[in-house]
RNA sequence: GGCCCGUUGGUCAAAUGGUUAAGACACCGCCCUUUCACGGCGGUAAUACGAGUUCGACUCUCGUACGGGUCACCA
């Protein structure tokens, strides 16, 4: 067989050589120890948790390190690309503070190791591909699918492990002429890898979070480039993570199986092998069972989701970090004010098993990192997050900011901040009833009280309420009026014998806070009425006091 | 089914082969308290199972079970 003349038949367009890409991509001139990383998703606009857990390892490794984090789009499919794909990805990832310094931009490129996008790379592909079938390392096939099925078929009868391989793989040894005669019929061929792997080799390999693992060698003659002369997933991996100069792939471990693959294609290639990082998963419980997620069926679970539900983009961010650093919350608990990435984050650190996402937990981090927001920031950023996701909000709050800030101010700023707000979307039922116009009686008055009870305690606050008066002022003449409607205004009193009374001094300030508030949960209740004013705390008593 | 990875409370998880097997979230209780919260204190709850190595095993080895992943001209 004549290997040149083979490769010149199948690639007669490409003239360039490995070595001119090697020239093209020079190594990249970077400090001892910095590390290169990449983020590659496909352009399906989607990314959800598990690939932020990949990208924010990707990102903390390259800065954290000097070195450099860049996009690559893989984008050898065109099946799965969808319009705007990839603004939408770097957009986001924007959003949650994980930026790139180089790679595919929106309309382009930034950086000298491009082109970033797979499908503008064909010729780089195809350079590296011809070599190898100069070499006879690599050969065309012509089989079609309906081949290939029944191969499959056959193979899944005879319980033998399925793929092109063996006797299976007809146009692996197959002669030149009938090369040609398909090649002149025009039938399209896939360039196949002429594995040199033996069923039943194995060896060890090292991987940074899993440590030593047990490698199957690869014997199956995978495919390399599709008919459409784009690779596929694997041989772009090994091309582009090679020219590139990637010194750490981090990748989910659903890519394990395919690591024996990699392994032959790197040393077939004559590349050096990057270091690998294999993370666990990130898994969602669905009816009972652990399962990875899905772009398709977990929806909830993209990014794009938690940012319109408002979690703060750090927020998500720090409970990665807990994740991926178990001894991130105790460097946080000692370091409340520094921004994340001073922490030493460490591939160390990772866990080699799969974890399930716990709302519970995300949720604690965000109302803790919201109250500490100060007062001016929490405006800002409420006001953000409503203009996109409740506009009628961001125009109240944006109409009087003065008293938009008075009311996220309650509770905010001294040393047990108060935890009311977990996501920006709670704003709304945690602020509507300091609007007329959204105010609403959203928890009824509790029917184990008379009517006519209420309405003695409603009337007489309404009559005596005085806006002058301090915070104990206040509260004194909350307990004198309980006293004289029969509550009883000490909790430990009426704790020790509540059949003496018709409640106590609690069910009174339930009874002003509905009458208020419309609802049994709110901040505090002198705060609450200092920010409504007078005549409208009044009023809202007096109404509902006839109303009852 | 083959191959690969994993397994410490409900969840996330810490423990150079020697600990009373941490901590956080959730849950429960108590305290504080003017309600709602915050906060403080405390509690329930775990090394999948079986062998082996060892003076000693959560930790090392083997097996079993269970869970997950993967077996495309998709990534």
């Amino acid at each position: 067989m004549d290997h040149e003349y083979l490769a010149n038949l199948l690639y007669p367009d490409i003239d360039t050589v490995p070595d001119d890409m090697e020239k093209a991509y020079p190594p990249r001139d970077l400090p001892e120890g910095a590390k290169v990383t990449r983020f590659a998703p496909s352009p399906t606009g989607f990314i959800h948790l598990g690939n932020l857990y990949g990208a924010l390892t990707d990102e903390r490794l390259a800065h954290q390190s000097g070195g450099v984090f860049f996009l690559r789009i893989e984008d050898t499919d065109s099946k799965r690309e969808v319009e705007g794909g990839v603004e939408l990805i770097i957009d986001m990832l924007d959003k949650f503070g994980i930026h790139f310094d180089e790679g595919a931009t929106s309309d382009g490129d930034n950086g000298s190791y491009g082109p970033y996008r797979q499908s503008r790379r064909k010729k780089v592909y195809q350079t590296y591909a011809k070599d190898l079938v100069r070499k006879g390392l690599a050969y065309p096939c012509f089989c079609t699918p309906e081949d290939l099925n029944a191969i499959r078929e056959e193979q899944e009868r005879e319980k033998l492990t399925p793929g092109y391989y063996g006797k299976w793989a007809k146009w692996r040894d197959a002669d030149l002429d009938s090369i040609r005669r398909e090649l002149d019929a025009g039938r399209p061929f896939v360039l196949r890898l002429r594995s040199e792997g033996h069923e039943g080799d194995s060896f060890k390999f090292d991987d940074l979070v899993k440590g030593k693992i047990d490698i199957t060698a690869n014997f199956i003659d995978h495919v390399l480039l599709k008919s459409d002369g784009i690779p596929d997933y694997h041989f772009a991996h090994a091309v582009d993570d090679h020219l590139m100069r990637t010194t750490h792939v981090v990748r989910d471990e659903s890519w394990l199986p395919s690591l024996p693959f990699h392994i032959e294609l790197f040393r077939v290639l004559g590349f050096r092998m990057p270091k690998y990082i294999h993370t666990a998963q990130v898994l969602k419980l669905d009816d009972g069972k652990k399962r990875k997620l899905s772009k398709r069926k977990d929806p909830e679970f993209a990014m794009s989701f938690f940012y319109s539900r408002g979690y703060p983009a750090e927020v998500t961010l720090e409970y990665m970090m807990t994740l991926l650093n178990s001894n991130f919350e105790e460097w946080r608990n000692a370091n409340p004010d520094l921004p994340y990435t001073d922490f030493p984050f460490t591939v160390k650190k990772m866990s080699p098993s799969g974890c399930l996402f716990d709302f519970d937990k995300l949720n604690d981090i965000s109302r803790t990192v919201i109250s500490r927001f100060s007062t001016e920031k929490m405006y800002s950023s409420s006001v953000e997050w409503a203009r996109e996701f409740d506009p009628e909000l961001a125009d109240l709050f944006t109409a009087n900011p003065d008293y938009a800030k008075a009311i996220l101010s309650i509770g905010r700023g001294g040393k047990k901040p108060r935890k009311d707000i977990t996501v920006f979307s709670d704003l709304r039922s945690y602020a509507d009833f300091f609007f007329d116009g959204l105010f609403v009686q959203k928890d009824p008055f509790p029917d184990v009280f008379a009517t006519e009870k209420i309405r003695e305690v409603l009337s007489l606050y309404a009559d005596e309420y005085d806006e002058s008066e301090d915070r104990d002022m206040w509260f004194a003449r909350i307990k004198s009026i309980a006293e004289r409607t029969g509550f009883c205004p000490d909790m430990k009193e009426y704790k020790a014998a509540p059949e003496l009374y018709a409640g106590s001094v609690a069910d009174v300030s339930m009874f002003i806070r509905l009458a208020l508030t419309g609802r049994l949960n709110s901040p505090d209740m002198y705060d609450v009425m200092h920010i409504l004013g007078r005549d409208r705390s009044v009023s809202r008593i007096r109404k509902k006091a006839e109303e009852l």
